[in-house]
DNA sequence: TCTGGGGTCCTAGGACCC
DNA sequence: TCTGGGGTCCTAGGACCC
């Protein structure tokens, strides 16, 4: 493989390591990697808690893992449980992107998730250390220092060798610290036979694999590319690259896309079997979703409802629902979304009780002004229009439950008791 | 596994147009 | 009309990530 034409940058993946563990352990005078804590999520729409981050020590000494159910945390007085607090750990977010921000040019770090972000130090790497290693090892150092926090590094010539190299080897190294290149790349990568540890390899991807005689990265690295792309489209072409370490997308893939479309989805508490049940958590839904949306001054030109069936004992592997879209013009009034989801929802449900219930908008555009439905009363269009704005000034300034639909104190309804979630989680504080 | 929640991207077939 | 070719749009469905 010739590498020359490929790009030899200098790039940083950084994680937190157990970061919403390790946040709740620092505000409590505990060191991360010594304590023995889990956060453990509230949301009781399932009734059964969800372990949404356990600390180093709480993994190694009771097996917890981090998508563990409440009913699998053994009862021990030494385990700490505490609730999550999105918005503490959005705040520690920033400031640890505050301080990257003193090594690399805005234009050169992206934030990647909550808790991980790529540092492009191809053109600042001289200025903080004679080895990237040694550059890894001052930023964790900073931030250790400041806010208590342990950091892991993947360093990589692209993106994906730095993903790869976090993955894979920091979170392994006492030094929380890997590295790869072009030339240690297969030594490193190929070796590896759990398919599924590899980022962008899935579960469903890995037994395709498995089927094609695949079972390690030397193998599909050596597989014939023509013959990969016939099988599995253009992600056998990206498989084949990601076995030779090879970043030819540069940031398509590691970086995190511009939001392109707005989705709200639930489990209900139980199964839903009434109609109206079912479509007042629907309208709830689609209320809160079309409201995030005009918060960003956009509007939808396409609507997709899914409704998630209620398991019914047969050993499928996939879970039955229906998923619908459907274009409309595009529009950012709450009445005329919901009422599509409703008339999309009626043509489809066959009367099964139902257990999910998501909605998405997309195909987003930014919102001018209102533009009146020839075939509609414009006064009233106006009116509900109005309607709409006041109401998201109100949960703006007071919070989301400031406002809210009598229907939503009806039976079956979860608005008030979501309202207080971020990104389905406790916030932990009333304004987010 | 008997249900966490919010996202994106890719593929394929049918409808429709010129 | 035993039958062209290229393109776009729409919808359904599959897969993956944090």
């Amino acid at each position: 493989m010739d590498y020359s034409q490929e790009p030899h940058g200098m790039f940083l993946m950084i994680d937190n390591k157990s970061f919403y563990a390790s946040v709740e352990s620092v505000e409590r005078g505990l060191n991360p990697l010594k304590s023995v804590l889990i956060v453990m999520s509230e949301a009781d729409n399932t009734g059964s808690g969800l372990v949404l981050a356990a600390s180093p020590m709480a993994k190694k000494l009771f097996g917890i893992s981090n998508v563990s159910r409440q009913y699998e945390v053994p009862h021990d007085e030494n385990i700490l449980v505490v609730p999550p607090r999105m918005n503490l750990y959005i705040q520690k977010n920033l400031a640890i992107n505050k301080i990257f921000r003193e090594y690399v040019a805005d234009a050169d770090l992206f934030p990647y998730s909550i808790d991980e972000s790529i540092l492009d130090m191809t053109k600042s790497r001289r200025l903080f250390g004679k080895t990237p290693e040694a550059v890894a090892r001052r930023i964790q150092l900073r931030i250790r220092t400041e806010l208590g926090l342990y950091t892991t590094v993947g360093i990589g010539e692209n993106p994906v060798q730095a993903k790869l190299a976090l993955d894979l080897q920091a979170k392994h190294d006492h030094e929380l610290i890997g590295r790869l290149t072009y030339e240690n790349f297969p030594e490193a990568i190929w070796p590896i036979t759990n398919l599924e540890k590899v980022w962008s390899i899935g579960h469903r991807t890995a037994a395709h694999l498995q089927r094609l005689g695949i079972h390690s990265m030397g193998d599909l690295a050596h597989v014939n590319p023509y013959e990969l792309r016939q099988e599995m489209g253009m992600i056998g072409a990206q498989l084949f690259a990601l076995a030779w370490g090879i970043d030819r997308s540069k940031f398509h893939q590691v970086r995190p896309p511009k939001e392109k479309s707005w989705s709200n989805s639930q489990v209900l508490p139980r199964d839903y079997k009434v109609q109206s049940e079912i479509e007042l958590v629907l309208r709830e839904i689609g209320q809160q979703t079309t409201s995030r949306m005009r918060h960003h001054r956009q509007q939808a030109g396409c609507i997709s409802l899914y409704v998630g069936f209620a398991w019914d004992g047969q050993a499928d592997d996939g879970r039955s629902g229906l998923h619908r879209t459907r274009r409309i013009d595009p529009t950012d009034n709450a009445q005329t979304i919901i009422r599509e989801l409703v008339t999309l929802f009626r043509e489809n449900w066959e009367g099964q009780p139902v257990r999910n219930i998501g909605v998405g908008l997309s195909r987003l555009s930014q919102s001018t002004n209102l533009q009146l439905n020839l075939f509609q009363n414009p006064q009233r269009q106006i009116k509900d229009d109005r309607f709409d704005r006041v109401i998201d000034e109100l949960r703006d300034r007071f919070g989301k439950t400031a406002v809210i639909p009598a229907s939503s104190l009806m039976k079956g309804g979860t608005m008030l008791r979501r309202a207080s979630l971020v990104g389905g989680h406790n916030g932990g504080n009333s304004f987010d």
